[in-house]
DNA sequence: CTGTTAGCGCCTTCAA
DNA sequence: TTGAAGGCGCTAACAG
């Protein structure tokens, strides 16, 4: 038999499952005695508790479900990290499901994730569409949103960000200082929070510094390296009209980057180049990308601490928690 | 109330739970237009099915323990992408656990996995102890390991990986070529399998190509980039003695790549570099890597493939799956 | 200190 | 075509 269970432990002993299931949790109400001898037996019997059986009966599985577009994308897998190291200290088991940024897939995730019964939800919504999210608030299911949210007019929820306006202003700022006054913005798809902030802080630090708003220069695109590839590549099919690029992410910018590159451009030299997130390899690319600094592995842990305290059942309105952004400055521009 | 059950709905409906039961599933022995009746009703009311108490009485989880390393490493992540991927399309659910390298930590996970019941386990295993690994057998628990296994003689399991004797021979002999003669190897622990292949696959090009064996020039450290970084930082303070390094991975690498470039040492002019694994980034870096491609996605999906065939009974012994590497040539060597 | 009973939500006999 | 009963493994309430 693969798992043995308090019953076979109970027949072994000779006692009732209840007694078998005190002194496995360390109740009072029993004699040091028996339970030292089903505890013995337990253990040469190889006991395992079931944790499904267990999660029945209390209707809490001490799991929570983890949506996220991609995990093998090095802006995301740090805030899974997080998410897990402070799930595990606190007994939480993470289920994971990639959307790959499809609105269908993230829908259907959500739907098993809830058959699960998972106690909550930590999710990076895909934003094309956001019927389930508002679906999930209407059950009453326990969320945090990461990284990305939704105008509170919309749909109140908690979510754990960062302000990515101003993380925009800093960049673009940045590039100004530098000089730069045609600046290619390569966002990302606009129906996504951080690309809307992120233009929205483009526009403001050029406003800021006086420096009069070119419509043309704005591309919308998506979040992948490729997208930023594709896109400089067309780009540099025409006459240049920019001085640098202030990409979407980092990863946008190694496509953009590689571009550049097959095209002789060289980096910040003939073109400078300012990513987002600051992803670990930033610093070790051809040429060292400058960016602006997300805190990945905190937005992991402060989503999943926020997560908690709904869990353990501390209410109040929704919560945006705001977390700090920061320049680094390196070789690229 | 926050979920409903079939019981709500059975007294909604005036039926009994069975009855509803049956609708749900589709089975026969229901009028259509009970069933429609209480489909509909379900509907309405927001009927969720609950997969534990599916679970409990099935005792079958639907869901696979996946326990790795590090997440966040970019070896490591395309692999889970690779599990997901699969174990998605045929209605599996993964629950993660990092290990960070840490025995204890390893043999926890697997300790909680097995009380969630998971139906199987991907494991990368730490192998700086493997007591987990056996007791797992032991227990007559479904598992397969990915990228890292055990001798045989020591330990039979399932695995899904590279013969990695051969790609490190591979990327040596190819160092050979090149003309270099003394090569430094920054190896992971030797602990692990795939460092012990590595080392293997180092010796074995070295002496096919008649070139004497200095083991003054093999460096055992760990597999992070900072470990990469740390030994050859320390390398450098001695005179130089090796033309060419070859390291256990992109990652240790990119550490190694920092410290030579802080020494103001060219790649691969003044030594040459050879990393393993192909992450995605390697084309990206300062000096697009040579490297040894690893079919990372391949191995999560292989990985997933093999333990499905376990579960649904396909016995037989443990097998061995092993998938090919290759030689990407670019411009550090 | 120990056992009986009951129920978490679902599904599978077996009987009607 | 439908329902009653029982049980998956565990624990809480209530007796004794």
């Amino acid at each position: 038999m693969l798992h043995v269970t308090i019953k076979d432990i109970a027949r072994e002993v000779g006692v009732s499952t209840t007694t078998v299931s005190r002194a496995l949790n360390n109740k009072d109400a029993i004699s040091p005695a028996t339970s030292k001898r089903i505890l013995e037996l337990a253990k040469k019997m190889g006991y395992t508790p079931n944790a499904v059986a267990r999660g029945l009966k209390a209707s809490t599985s001490k799991t929570i479900g983890v949506v996220i577009t991609d995990i093998s994308d090095p802006f995301f897998a740090p805030i899974v990290r997080g998410i897990e190291k402070v799930a595990r200290q606190e007994g939480y088991h993470l289920i994971l499901s990639d959307t790959d940024e499809d609105y269908q897939t993230e829908k259907e995730a959500l739907e098993t994730l809830i058959e699960r019964r998972v106690d909550g939800l930590l999710i990076v919504p895909v934003q094309s569409s956001f019927q389930d999210i508002v679906e999930l608030k209407k059950k009453g299911l326990l969320f945090v949103l990461i990284g990305r949210h939704f105008d509170f007019e919309l749909l109140e929820t908690d979510c754990v960000c960062t302000d990515d306006v101003e993380g925009a202003a800093l960049a673009v700022t940045h590039l100004l200082e530098r000089g730069h006054r045609r600046i290619l913005f390569i966002n990302g798809p606009t129906y996504v929070s951080s690309a809307k902030e992120r233009l929205a802080g483009y526009k403001r630090a050029l406003f800021e510094a006086g420096v009069k708003l070119d419509e043309s220069l704005i591309r919308e695109g998506g979040i992948k390296m490729d997208d930023g590839y594709r896109i400089m590549k067309k780009e540099l099919e025409k006459p240049r009209r920019f001085t640098a690029v202030f990409a979407y992410s980092d990863f946008v910018a190694m496509g953009t980057m590689k571009a550049l590159k097959e095209a002789n451009l060289k980096v910040p030299q003939d073109v400078a180049l300012m990513g987002y997130d600051d992803i670990d390899i930033a610093s070790f690319l051809e040429v060292p990308l400058t960016t602006t600094r997300m805190p990945k592995y905190e937005l992991g842990m402060e989503g999943f601490k926020l997560l908690k305290k709904r869990i353990v059942g501390e209410v109040g309105s929704p919560q945006k928690v705001i977390l700090p952004t920061k320049l680094v400055v390196r070789k690229s521009t």
